[in-house]
RNA sequence: CGCGGGGUGGAGCAGCCUGGUAGCUCGCAAGGCUCAUAACCUUGAGGUCGUGGGUUCAAAUCCCACCCCCGCACCCA
């Protein structure tokens, strides 16, 4: 059986999360679910990134003493994981840096990398802000006051510790170059690619704790802790069992997708792969890096205020349909604009006019011509043009599962969507140019059963193949359909195939799916 | 200044890597149908693809120059 592993980024819990995490997490479950149906091992993992300074200076604005970080995290966690259950993501493993195993085999991997001589002993120097107890880079003071309060700054020189990127900046090189898919999409390859053409500084890796105490401590260096994201990023080896479950590390390992957002590109594409290098482990297949939601043309910030609450959209129109709009309105990697007004747009005319009144159509008029009876499959009327139609559609419908797997191997959701909708278009057409209604008048009663029938079959390969962006929905029709099992059990497989559902069950028609926003 | 992204019918976008009748959604106009969530189906109007050069039999697509818009403190997918 083919393995996949997919990861998400782990989220900091310094603030609660907003559409832009929702949007990271919808991709990465529905790739997992696809896959899942297509037949894959999967493993879906997610989690929280949980130390650091800013969670630091964020417990103690919460109210919580210096050393009660654990308590304040402990509160906020929740706040993802509920979120994630409204949105219905179905990950295989939660993974929090605060993880006494995580924490373990953060330390082990340092002493890997200390033994082999790629972390040593350095001098940092920057600039200190004492009334904020804030540590600045030159790079983002560049001779200025402090960026927080204006005051001015100390210079100060910190012994540190540090690991030597520089030395494998060549193999990064080239391994990027030698691997199509190491980078997507391709500009943010190039992006990385014209970055590594300057010398890479090498990395610092710890911070004293008497600046910064919340972290892992450095296993050789008891009075400093590792720098955040040294330790974050390890979670995807210790959260599949390095050092600790090694027939499931070496199962799953390396991981097929990191998918991520544009602005932790470079963590992930340079400091990670060049970690694993030293650790001697193989790097990751893909690193996808999405774009970002802006609002009104600007970017999301917390300090704009323009936050869009993923709660807020779900709690007006449901899960599905968040999950729908995001993967659908724009390609994956570039930017997008949210809107109400897009959001409607999109409901009304995909969901409910489209997708939503397809499937009540036809339920309708199973009820009315067959007394809710799902009817025979009758052999076609040669050469006859319904004959024709049918064919078309069932063409359409159970040649579906090729763009499908294309298009979501090469992240485009909103390509995938696209095929979709194209099926359920020709549904739709399929209807106006057999006309049941005039079968049922003239009582043709064997042509009224094909055109049901071929419309049921069409819908249960809609439904399973929306499974993996809209669950609930696809459910819904699956239930509709009077098929009693759960859809997660169906496979792809099925989509390919024509005349599954029983004659003769009794269907369960329902109220309309998406109603229509006014 | 530099780096990155973008400029395609009224709006929002795809196509550009791998040149060869300019496509999708929404909106608009006309028509059709009645199973349906005033939904669905058909047809039509509307673009010299930012500007100027170049390569080519042929350029939205490749090359050069230029103009305009957005992002690059913190937060952050």
């Amino acid at each position: 059986m083919k393995k996949l592993y997919i990861t998400s980024p782990l989220y900091y819990v310094n603030a609660s999360p907003h559409i832009g995490h929702a949007y990271t997490q919808i991709a990465c479950d529905t790739i997992n679910r696809f896959f899942k149906m297509a037949g894959f091992q999967t493993y879906f993992m997610t989690g929280t990134d949980e130390h650091g300074e800013k969670v630091e200076k964020a417990a103690v604005k919460a109210g919580y003493e210096k050393g009660r970080e654990k308590d304040f995290v402990d509160s906020v966690v929740p706040h993802f994981k509920e979120l994630w259950k409204d949105l219905n993501i179905k990950f295989d493993f939660f993974i929090r840096t605060t993880d006494p195993s995580h924490e373990k085999t953060v330390q082990k991997i340092l002493e890997i990398m200390k033994s082999k001589d790629d972390i040593y002993k350095g001098h940092y120097n920057g600039w200190f802000c004492t009334p904020c107890e804030t540590f600045w880079t030159e790079l983002q003071v560049k001779g200025k006051p402090c960026p927080d309060c204006g005051r001015r700054l100390e210079k100060i020189e910190e012994a540190n510790y540090f690991f030597r990127l520089s030395k494998y900046q060549d193999w990064l090189i080239s391994h990027i170059k030698k691997n199509e898919d190491f980078i997507k999409p391709d500009y943010r390859k190039n992006e990385i690619l014209s970055f590594l053409k300057n010398p890479l500084e090498d990395l610092c890796i710890s911070r004293p704790k008497e600046r910064m105490a919340w972290g892992v401590e450095l296993p050789f260096a008891p009075n400093f802790v590792t720098y955040v994201w040294f330790d974050a990023l390890i979670n995807y080896i210790s959260g599949m069992g390095f050092l600790d479950d090694e027939k499931k590390f070496k199962k799953f390992w390396p991981a097929d997708f990191h998918i991520i957002g544009k602005d932790i590109l470079r963590h992930h594409a340079i400091y990670w792969p060049i970690m694993l290098r030293s650790a001697g482990l193989a790097p990751p297949k893909t690193i996808f890096a999405h774009g970002w939601w802006t609002v009104k043309g600007e970017k999301m910030s917390k300090s704009k205020g323009n936050i869009v609450d993923p709660r807020t959209v779900i709690k007006l129109y449901g899960t599905d349909a968040l999950r729908y709009f995001l993967l659908r309105e724009v390609t994956f990697g570039l930017d997008g604009t949210f809107s109400e007004e897009a959001f409607i747009l999109r409901f009304n005319g995909d969901l409910a006019n489209d997708l939503g009144n397809l499937v009540n159509r036809t339920l309708t008029m199973v009820d009315k011509y067959f007394s809710g009876k799902i009817p025979e499959a009758r052999a076609g009327i040669k050469n006859s043009s319904l004959e024709g139609l049918s064919r078309g559609l069932k063409d359409k419908a159970t040649h579906l599962r090729k763009t499908l797997e294309s298009r979501i191997s090469s992240f485009d959701f909103s390509g995938a969507l696209s095929a979709i909708w194209e099926v359920i278009n020709k549904a739709n057409k399929y209807i106006e140019e057999s006309k049941p209604w005039e079968c049922s008048r003239n009582k043709n009663t064997k042509n009224l059963e094909s055109i049901i029938r071929n419309l049921l079959e069409t819908l249960r390969i809609i439904s399973i193949s929306i499974y993996p962006f809209m669950p609930v929905s696809s459910q819904k029709i699956w239930q509709q359909l009077g098929i009693k099992d759960g859809i997660e059990g169906a496979s792809l497989t099925e989509t390919e195939k024509w005349n599954l559902l029983k004659a003769g069950h009794k269907t369960c028609k329902d109220k309309p799916l998406f109603p229509r926003i006014v």
